[in-house]
DNA sequence: TACAAAAGATAGTAATACTATCACACATGA
DNA sequence: TCATGTGTGATAGTATTACTATCTTTTGTA
């Protein structure tokens, strides 16, 4: 898998940004060190100007690429949920039952990513930290509408719409299959937050992934009681 | 109940303010017009130079109340978890069923707020769509920590545990009650704001309220399969 | 070698999130 | 009645941010 994958590059929707980062070297280094620099010090004190200065470049240059910080926002999270509906794919090949590619599914979205997978430039274990910690202040903006018109969430949906249809091969009659795996990685993103910083909201049991147990028991007993 | 309340007031830790915005009318005025503003034009684009041109006031003095813009959504997001506690201990009383307490109180979390109590001089519907839209960003910051350790949080915790409490009544052996609470008040909120703005990743049915209905079935089915 | 595209260098702007200082109104209490 | 202090208003100032504009230099390629 590791082979195939380092002939394939995860497509994010060409609207995110001008020039496409993935098209040159400086490009990649934006992106790689960002990712760095964002799980470092946050979003919020994340400028153009302290990673032109990393990268040994300039704010008008990163301006090329990205119209602002929070397209390259949009950038990182799509291209990890493009990550994600890639694994997903190949984890699920060939297994038959729908109830076990659910709860593969269900793993790989409330797992904690732990290794890097070293296809690409993109360090995933430090962009899943920064899609769990920032990736609701994609969409918690009041340009989502424009945003979401232009395509800039289409990662997410596409996901969210894949693992629904398992959910409905399992109970056809289920009516809130999106919304149940929307809460499903929500959660999952928030309760691992809760756990470093807000641990009476979670539970976390020492030696144990408590975050994808209770999500497992939650989609099962939910679906089909 | 509502004569009752008239004599009551939400207390919030006064760790998030400078000064007690209930104590003048300058303090109540910056508060109200808050929330007009913040739901108006969203957290981002509101400015304490705005607040001050619409009450007839000035940045300086608005800063004598509260240190920074952040802190004020901390003091909304307390406020209104504290009125939430308020009408779940209001609502729950004397209902012997551990079941049907459980009932009432999802419904809480995730029916609309549509009706502005009128106690006081903050106007709920309103506060209810800022929490929406607004406050997973009074927690997903830097400072959180050094915040949580004043006490900021504790609103927000002290709710999510006197429900865990009754899921305990219900079924002692479940093991993830606090998870399982902040997963449907953080969801509700999401699914909430999702069918505003990105409605293929939720499932709203015309007529009936499908966030609360899907979130009694999956806490029921979950705690006590 | 010629030429365009990409990147670098530099400068500038409006707005933001504060901070600091001073003046003044007004209520209280001695 | 005067002194005092508290709360508020008015004004100004700062560092930083999130860009934009323009010009020059480098680099790949035909």
């Amino acid at each position: 898998m590791v082979e195939l994958l380092s002939k394939v590059s995860i497509r994010v929707n060409e609207k995110v940004y001008l020039k496409d980062p993935e098209s040159s070297e400086l490009g990649r280094k934006i992106v790689t060190r960002s990712i760095d620099l964002i799980d470092e010090m946050g979003f919020e004190s994340f400028t153009f100007r302290k990673l032109g200065m990393e990268i040994g470049s300039t704010e008008a240059s990163i301006y090329r690429y990205f119209e602002s910080k929070h397209r390259l926002l949009l950038y990182l999270t799509s291209w990890y949920w493009g990550w994600m509906e890639y694994r997903l794919v190949f984890t699920l090949a060939n297994i038959p039952s729908a109830r076990e590619r659910l709860r593969l599914a269900i793993g790989l979205l409330t797992d904690q990513v732990t290794e890097d997978s070293d296809f690409s430039h993109i360090n995933e274990v430090k962009l899943s930290r920064i899609v769990i910690a920032e990736s609701s202040k994609a969409y918690l903006t009041r340009e989502v509408d424009q945003e979401n018109k232009e395509g800039a969430f289409l990662g997410y949906k596409k996901l969210v719409a894949r693992i629904s249809t398992i959910i409905m091969e399992i109970n056809p009659d289920f009516r809130y299959p999106h919304m149940l795996v929307s809460t499903v990685i929500e959660g999952a993103n928030h309760q691992r937050y809760f756990a470093d910083h807000l641990p009476r909201l979670t539970n976390v049991i020492e030696g144990e992934d408590s975050i994808a147990e209770f999500y497992k028991q939650m989609v099962f007993n939910t679906i089909n009681p």
